[in-house]
DNA sequence: TAACTATTCAATTAATCAATTGAATAGTTT
DNA sequence: AAACTATTCAATTGATTAATTGAATAGTTA
């Protein structure tokens, strides 16, 4: 193979070999959804500050994120919406092939996927006839640096407190990080045993952007 | 991050780390075009054949590859059109971001992108209206394992020799292995000295295949 | 059955990666 | 300027990966 092939494929390997470590694909997934400090990271995954930091830096160097001061903090954010593509192929390649994966699934989603969700395009159609409710399920902070235009904001520690406060005669979709996060299942299944017809959206919203749908960082009110 | 989520973020990492060798993702490119016994892929890429084989056990092991037998032969193939669209990722990830890999691509294709790439859907309407000849310059065993339907096979080492046979009229497209591979260049490249109206064309066959366009096994005559 | 072809496995060595600990750096506050 | 907050870096240790070499395994051929 010509030298340049054989150097374009060690860039590949680079950038694989930096998403190749369970606590960088955390630490993607975490910014996936906001920028974030060194510290909230360290706090949310917790790693050492050294060891986030280092991780970090491993990701920096292989351009899937990028970095920008905030007074003596570092804010850290995805390089772009690639990165979120690159990760969803990991992921679908991983649930398509692994049966480890699939039995983790099992596991972790038990009778929660059979809670009807829809998908991006069904949930844009629905959202232009003006008969749907979209509910996004993550933290404040996830919500307020961007989310599907007039979501409203129910984060999970205010779900019991709140859905009472939704309007039953509309259909509510729930939304959250992605895939792998529960509390759009937990959302759905409290609704319905409301008797709400209440669906969760397959992707989470970092899928959604990276697909180039509408998003917004306007507040709800 | 609970227990099951840290796990599956343990099996996409290790698909990660399938993938973050140069050498492995050489040997996925290799496998994308057609099946291949261990020996073929040996000689192809360099490696000894216990190390080919170590390889091959990895990329096994992470459900990329797969393996039937013909005879003695064991010949490997790829898992399924969802591992060509995770390289893809890779790739356009590594290509968005990484200063080395445009440096590369620049010296690596020089003047060469400037020949009016098109796209597969331009392909594909060019095609219905029966205004294009299509030339696939692969090798011609993986032109047997999968093409372009209609599609006239000019292996790599009869490009000069065969180029004369079409017919002038039209316009003609040229596609290969893949966005890294030379062979479509130079196929345009001479055609367009002789005065055809000719392009190549963007993806390779795994990336029209993986995105689900018609493909055939029939041969061209 | 022996010889051959094709491939995998084990042991070894060298290189690389990950986490910890302590030191160093940089911006802000008092 | 000193103290504080936030973050990065270097050295060290242990674990993992990659390539080689030789042995072992499995299917085919004569």
């Amino acid at each position: 193979m010509s030298s340049v092939k054989k150097q374009l494929f060690e860039q590949l390997a680079n950038i694989a070999q930096a998403i190749s470590s369970p606590q960088r694909l955390e630490l993607l997934d975490y910014l996936a959804q906001a920028e974030r400090s060194v510290e909230e990271l360290s706090q949310l995954t917790g790693l050492s500050l050294a060891n986030t930091s280092r991780h970090l830096q491993v990701l920096k160097q292989n351009a899937l994120v990028e970095v920008r001061k905030d007074g003596n903090k570092r804010l850290y954010l995805l390089a772009g919406n690639d990165v979120v593509n690159l990760i969803t192929s990991l992921r679908k390649t991983a649930e398509t092939h692994l049966a480890q994966v699939e039995f983790l699934l099992d596991s972790y989603l038990t009778q929660k996927d059979k809670l009807d969700p829809i998908s991006a395009d069904q949930l844009m159609e629905m959202s232009q006839n003006g008969e749907v409710i979209v509910v996004d399920v993550r933290p404040e902070k996830e919500y307020r640096q961007g989310h599907i235009p007039h979501a409203i904001n129910i984060p999970p520690e205010d779900l019991d407190r709140r859905l009472n406060e939704l309007d039953n005669s509309k259909t509510i979709v729930a939304y959250c990080r992605g895939p792998y996060c529960l509390f759009s299942y937990d959302a759905v299944e409290a609704l319905q045993k409301k008797g709400v017809t209440a669906h969760r959206l397959v992707d989470g919203f970092p899928e959604w952007k990276a697909a180039g749908r509408p998003t917004t960082e306007k507040s709800q009110s």
